[in-house]
DNA sequence: CTGTTAGCGCTTTCAT
DNA sequence: ATGAAAGCGCTAACAG
């Protein structure tokens, strides 16, 4: 068995230096572009591949990160952070910090802001993103200035971020839509939307996802207009109440956003929880319970675990100039039910 | 902002030499309680990490890993294959290397003698594993050995293994029991098992979680004795053809392993694709194509790249004596329907 | 029991 | 344009 190959080992096949052969692996300036050539050679001829703990040790930098994120108890983001403090030892170890900062992100002046802020005093930055001209430019901003820039679970696709860390909200709308309509079986009548805001992208386009499917799979059901609740539970309860005693035919019911005890309370009290279909989003200790009563029956949930991990891992790597595996990057859209519950 | 923390810098202020700090570190023997003392002392009060890339290129040890797979065409397990081969670049700068191995794992005395043989060749073994007393014994011995070991898909809980990277399947048998329940909507018939065989411990799991649900949520199904297709597709094919004629009110069905495309077939040409429910496991170019065009409703799935990756991440962690990220090394049960494949 | 020292393989000045 | 050499922080002999 071939002992690993190191530079050296490169070197010597090429007839050049270490440090040529350094200057050539990061495609750096003041190579001549035939010694470039010997040098690949040797490496493709032998497979060669840099040991990454060599390299890291021998950078020897400490990295920041930031973390922009909601202000507020929303307590999906505050997974997410909790997430992101387990990874405090093994980020430790490879000498990565971050800071979370807490920010009104629904308001893009001060957004931008604290992103501007920002420019030149981190390594990397994700951001839970409003998807606004004045925060795209903060975000170009950024990445114009080096700092990786990942958003986290909601996009600004048009700006120049490096990744985005999150779900397609189109398909996780289709997807609830998919299990309202199946799990009303046979049934007819009305389906009720709570949304947050429809302003707020990823609310909008879980909607949009949802409707295509109601309305190419599930003529049957007649879907009501989208009620908005701003992600608070007495709004959300308030609208729900009014909803159910409105029409008494609602077999279905969608929350796009958060607000869930509020909904969950007002179908509760109806009595109708058990013969509703209730779908909604995210594991929470609150839908946790809610679908182990039966009160709701599916959870569409991004696993904030794997966010809070990748967003970390994508930065890293963007930093180092490493490769993502980018499978393993893929937020996917779960499914939990009672029996599936992680 | 203080620079990070050194084992020299630990070293100094308990008063003693670099070695020893190291020997405290890695808890070796020969140290006096009370220098030990002193040592953790140091480290607690500024939260010492070391450094993982410097320790890891002090060690520049290679590894080598086996995958113990099952020989023949398993789409999922050839994905798992394809999976392993995607991280070859990552594992080669960490100077990590790992053998797939195909054998016969459902014939104990071959695999036992498969695992007997990699006793003290490798550094980490992946298996997937048939739960039978010669194959328990074999784990063992690579254990006692030195050898890391992992069961991959299918465990030998009574075996000194050191992790199970693969999903509950007694959990996920109830996921699709409820699946087909709520899907089967306000109907009743005759709820069809197919499996590969009841003594494959996690077939047998699953059967056991979908009866389960069944007969504690879904009283208004007959569930059919399970048919056994041991994972062929003609014998699944004719099994279910046979079934499919005998019972004119199957509404639901199950199939538990492999066979999928012969269920699929015979379910299909029965005429009674779009009115049966039909729920299977994991998503490949088959069930992917399945799910599209209808037939089938729902897959559950463990997802092959995250079992590759983890199974890598777990053996390569226990060789370092790293601690792992659990959350991460969690396989979960997904439910894959048309509108959230991945 | 404890300390000294020579690397691990790569990066980064600083010379040439 | 290229090379020589000094580390990065930790581990593992080998001395004492």
């Amino acid at each position: 068995m071939n002992a690993p190959l190191t530079l050296r080992d490169i070197a010597r096949q090429a007839g050049v230096s270490l440090a040529t052969v350094d200057r050539v692996l990061h495609n750096r300036p003041g190579v001549r572009p035939d010694t470039v050539r010997r040098v690949k050679d040797a490496m493709a001829r032998s497979a060669f591949q840099p040991h990454a703990a060599a390299s890291e040790l021998a950078r020897a930098r400490s990295r920041r990160f930031a973390f922009v994120m909601p202000s507020g108890g929303n307590p999906f983001m505050q997974q997410i952070q909790a997430h992101l403090g387990e990874l405090a030892n093994w980020m430790a170890a490879r000498r990565l910090s971050v800071d979370v900062l807490a920010t009104d992100v629904f308001d893009a002046a001060v957004l931008a802001e604290r992103l501007e802020d920002l420019v030149g005093r981190v390594d990397g930055v994700a951001v839970v993103a409003l998807d606004h001209p004045s925060v795209r430019a903060a975000i170009n901003d950024l990445v114009e200035s080096g700092t990786k820039v990942v958003t986290l679970v909601s996009d600004v696709p048009s700006s120049r971020r490096h990744h985005y860390v999150g779900i397609d909200n189109i398909a996780a709308g289709r997807t609830a839509g998919a299990l309202v309509g199946r799990f009303a079986g046979g049934r007819t009548g009305r389906v009720a939307i709570m949304a947050g805001s429809q302003s707020l992208r990823d609310h909008a386009e879980r909607i949009f996802g949802f409707s295509q499917v109601m309305a190419a799979e599930f003529r049957q059901f007649e879907v009501l207009p989208v009620a908005e609740g701003h992600d608070e539970d007495d709004r959300s309860e308030n609208l729900m109440r009014k909803l159910l005693a409105e029409h008494r035919d609602i077999v279905g019911l969608y929350n796009v956003g958060a607000g869930t005890a509020g909904v969950a309370k007002a179908l509760t009290e109806s009595g109708r929880a058990g013969e509703t279909v209730f779908v909604g989003h995210d594991v929470t200790a609150l839908t946790r319970k809610l679908l182990l009563s039966g009160v709701m029956d599916a959870a569409i949930s991004q696993n904030p675990g794997h966010e809070a991990r990748s967003a970390v891992r994508v930065l890293l790597a963007l930093a180092r100039g490493e490769a993502l595996l980018s499978e393993q990057e893929t937020i996917r859209i779960d499914i939990v039910m009672r029996d599936n519950l992680p």
